[in-house]
DNA sequence: CAGTGGTCTAGACCACTAG
DNA sequence: TAGTGGTCTAGACCACTGA
């Protein structure tokens, strides 16, 4: 395990147990450095992922302070929250609609970067929020890459087992959204009415080498989604 | 200028002026060390906010390679491509409806972490994309932050003034943001109909020490609204 | 002006990729 | 196995905050 991985590990669960609040002082570096029995810039970078994850905010001649917003049930539209809090804290189930072998689509062997010759897993399932519909979502897994997919692993957490089961290593994605109206087929699959406001997600995932490996297609249930986004400016 | 900075600007613009694409491959670190006669920690530094921006990706053992995605015409929904960069892009002007210096309601109180007998600046507008318009605004600023707001700066960019103008340091945002029907009045602002989708974003803006400045409901039209993230996994 | 975080260095060693 | 980026150190110096 990474040093700073860990202390960032350690802090974040010290401000979780104790229940620290938005503005609440952690210990000054120096204490940190003595604490950890590292060097400074160790202990710097822990606390930068933490500032990127939205945890923590630091102000030069001051400290170091927790960050955290006061409203509940806002799902993270970065998944840098992790995979496993989300999926516990939301509950989340799926529903499998489609899961086949294929020739993607034109716009799918763009977005993957291969070829309309290629193979994909075409996966198509409902996932659902504390038993409500969440979304409708339509992935193109490029098979050369995620060699193997059966339904009980995308009835689970498909990204789970690609990093843990394949020892893939993921490392970012495009992502593109806009708000639109349900067609008939996707309202009747998100028990809504057509015409009914969506938002619409379209995802481009990479290797951490820079290779795209999942194209997916992601229509939300407007009454369902609320979503956050911490940011730095 | 720090050096990362100038570093990551510097390679930025060499992206930009060769027009590299997704997967050209830079330097090696020893060349930018080289190159701009820094050590391997700010070579480091700069590449490490050129990928928090979504400019590049590293691979370990193999190189640093451009990260670049091939749509045009979507806003980053987070601000770090530059406020500057975005006014230009898309052309946005700006119409005020209101602005004028008043007691915040509960709910603005609440988000800026004020009392409600304090003064904040209110600002309602709509912006134009492209000559279309794009969203519905309306904004709470702390008085005792924002000591000063008239029309004229609230017509063009009312960050780039605090930073630039008040001399003050933004840190940090939190953002909700939600789908759902607008309602007859928002409707009428957005030139669109009653019912229609709608693209609603609240956010809260805090300076670098922690302190909120502004909390924000914007309404998009849902036309014209095209938004991409990039992250890190 | 004491204390805090931010920048930068020079160098050792490690983990991974690709030919 | 040579070459690449990633981690970590120890320490100097700088910029900012708050009493």
């Amino acid at each position: 395990m990474l040093k700073y991985q860990h202390i960032a590990d350690e802090l974040e669960n010290y401000i979780e147990e104790h229940k620290l609040q938005q503005g609440a002082k952690l210990p000054v570096l120096q204490d940190l450095m003595r604490q950890f029995n590292v060097s400074k810039s160790t202990v710097t970078k822990a606390l930068e992922l933490l500032e990127k994850k939205g945890v923590v905010f630091q102000v030069r001649g001051s400290g170091i302070f927790v960050r955290r917003h006061k409203r509940n049930g806002y799902i993270s539209l970065l998944s840098n929250q992790g995979f496993k809090k989300m999926l516990e804290e939301f509950q989340l189930a799926s529903k499998v609609i489609a899961l086949d072998v294929r020739k993607p689509t034109k716009e799918a062997a763009l977005n993957l970067n291969i070829s309309i010759d290629d193979d994909v897993y075409y996966v198509k399932r409902i996932r659902f929020i504390h038993g409500q519909t969440l979304c409708l979502e339509e992935s193109y897994f490029t098979k050369s890459i995620v060699t193997y997919l059966n339904k009980e692993i995308i009835t689970e957490s498909i990204f789970n087992y690609i990093t843990e089961g394949l020892g893939l290593s993921i490392g970012f994605a495009d992502t593109f959204l806009h708000v639109d109206k349900l067609t008939a087929e996707e309202a009747q699959y998100l028990e809504l009415k057509e015409g009914d406001p969506k938002l619409y997600v379209e995802s481009i995932f990479h290797l951490s080498n820079g290779q795209p490996f999942d194209f997916s297609k992601v229509t939300y249930n407007y009454v369902q989604s609320q979503f956050f986004i911490q940011a730095e400016l």
